[in-house]
DNA sequence: TTGTATGCGTTATCAG
DNA sequence: CTGATAACGCATACAA
């Protein structure tokens, strides 16, 4: 590899004189110089090291996210996001899939660390486990001696900055747009237990039903845990119910589907026998027949913002207990009517 | 932070001692001098810089993965495979997505070259744009001389190891199927012309053709664009023939889709009226309706692979000409019948 | 305006 | 078995 020496050799100055120039310094440097050293650097095809750069000024430009998985739309959305305003500020992205495994989300931050990167991005509803969440907090304290930047996107049991949604507020949202159609047997599929914003949404579904009266009856919440299937086994106990409920607010829109692709092919139509909710406008949402009706989350703008204030974070221009909540909006599409009769 | 100098102080021995011990070297240490260092280091929290290392070693442990776009299905998997095996090989990965284009892509390249990362995997069909190819080629070449490894996933129109599906051959596979069920008018959608794949899929449809001497024509060849409005835009055209298709082959499942879903808006049944078959096996083909019927060309497996050949040729174990071909399969669901009448 | 020298945190090559 | 010390490639305070 060429190197700064090289370049100042060609150029025929000192290797800061090359600094200067290919740093855009402060520093003045003469016209006349200041092409010698850019000639000779486009010549050699000089390609500076970030890593001996970084090494000195304590700066990778480099930001980790933890995602569950990479495949799933939620978090494609937030990778997504956080790579184009990663990208738009200098900064490059590591990804890291850790289905949601604590050893392994626990095993990232540590390597992260060890690649000094200037900041972590934990997406994803925090886990409830105490044993990591005790290891997690020490973990993460330890980068941020370096100035390393934390941000949560959704709520996590350790402290630190946090951009998410009101959760509670959204699904309260999607359960009283159902109760103002009319319904009032609304059932819900809930999510994993070791997922903080499970409680969250649970909590907002059952506000909704408080502030119109509707008594709760736990035999209409399903427990899911955001897959697919969980929510086929959620729609068949549905189906055992002595009397169906008029709608289904799902957690999640994946469960959502799951649930209505199963409510379908036990020969019910949605919406005429059932509406069917879900939360998080991923894009099968809109694909789904018929489309789905949704609390739009907009996980893009998480990962967007969560980049944009992990920075501002890192210049010290907020501060460790700021905290942003983003905006959900309702979608209406077919999968939802009033009750019928 | 605490250095590899704190932790030897600490131990009361040399930094030398303290190196061998915890990169569980060769060379002999003495059992209670082991300890030592082993109790400082964790007593001080000490974290190693895998940048520092990295200089030295010239090793970095980063592979870059450029993608069109991590939220598509197909890129999502790609990077799943990808980052596991990264993972399981002690790899960390910087996703960058270019939404194909040719100077991102570029800068990408160069980015990434500057980190010194240890691959670089080039994922999806190449782009066509001659300029982009020159200065890919010259830049990666460039990668090559520090023994930075370059793999494409999918044909490029620069040299170096590939990994790929035999794309001519899948859409032929495709294509036969559908004949062997009776069908001999059937529609084919088309990809973009800027990228080396949509040529390939297009030769193994026509050879299908030839081989059942079905004429070709090029009234039933639709131009798309890899996206769903472009599928949409096929299907209207496809309503417009004055003899309807028995059937349509779309090159991706996502333009699949799009068609299917507006062919169903039109008032036909599928596969009643005209069946419907794709070419990639997203996940979204098992959730449409009907499920699609699809050659499944496997991308987490070429994720995978991708990966492990990289580091094999990182270090040397195969040539720098290697050629490996992931196999396809035959997804057979609900969206492709026999011709009705 | 330019150059020199120090240090960033390691690994690796030598001597002891 | 252990310890100096020279790289790795660069930025920067300081000197000229």
């Amino acid at each position: 590899m060429t190197t700064i020496i090289d370049v100042a050799k060609a150029a025929g100055v000192s290797i800061s004189t090359v600094s200067r120039v290919l740093n855009k310094s402060q520093h003045p440097v003469s016209q006349e110089t200041r092409q010698k050293v850019l000639d000779a650097a486009a010549t050699l095809y000089y390609s500076p090291s970030a890593l001996a750069r970084a090494l000195i000024t304590q700066d990778t430009h480099i930001i980790g996210i933890i995602v569950g998985d990479n495949q799933d739309p939620f978090f494609a959305a937030i990778v997504r996001g956080a790579e184009d305003v990663a990208r738009a500020l200098g900064f490059l992205v590591i990804v890291c899939n850790s289905d949601r495994q604590p050893d392994i989300i626990l095993q990232y931050i540590q390597t992260l660390n060890e690649y000094r990167v200037d900041g972590i991005l934990l997406a994803g509803g925090g886990l409830t486990d105490l044993d990591y969440v005790d290891k997690a907090t020490r973990l993460l304290s330890m980068a941020r001696r370096r100035n390393c930047a934390i941000l949560s996107l959704g709520k996590q049991l350790h402290p630190g900055v946090l951009v998410s949604n009101d959760e509670t507020l959204a699904a309260a949202d999607a359960a009283r747009y159902l109760i103002q159609l009319g319904h009032r047997r609304i059932c819900y599929i809930s999510g994993s237990d070791n997922i903080t914003t499970t409680p969250l949404r649970l909590k907002g579904y059952c506000q909704a039903l408080e502030e119109h009266d509707i008594p709760f009856n736990p035999d209409l919440v399903m427990a899911g845990d955001y897959t697919l299937q969980s929510a086929q086994a959620a729609a068949r106990l549905i189906l055992k119910l002595d009397q169906l409920p008029t709608a289904v607010l799902a957690s999640t829109d994946q469960m959502a589907i799951g649930c209505l692709v199963a409510l379908k092919s036990a020969g019910l139509s949605i919406p005429g026998d059932i509406s069917i909710m879900g939360i998080n406008n991923i894009e099968a949402a809109s694909c789904s027949d018929p489309p789905l009706t949704t609390i739009s989350l907009n996980m893009y703008e998480m990962g967007a913002c969560g980049i944009k204030n992990l920075v501002k974070l890192r210049h010290g221009e907020i501060d460790n207990d700021f905290h942003y909540t983003i905006k959900h909006e309702l979608i209406v599409r077919d999968s939802v009517a009033p009750p019928s009769g």
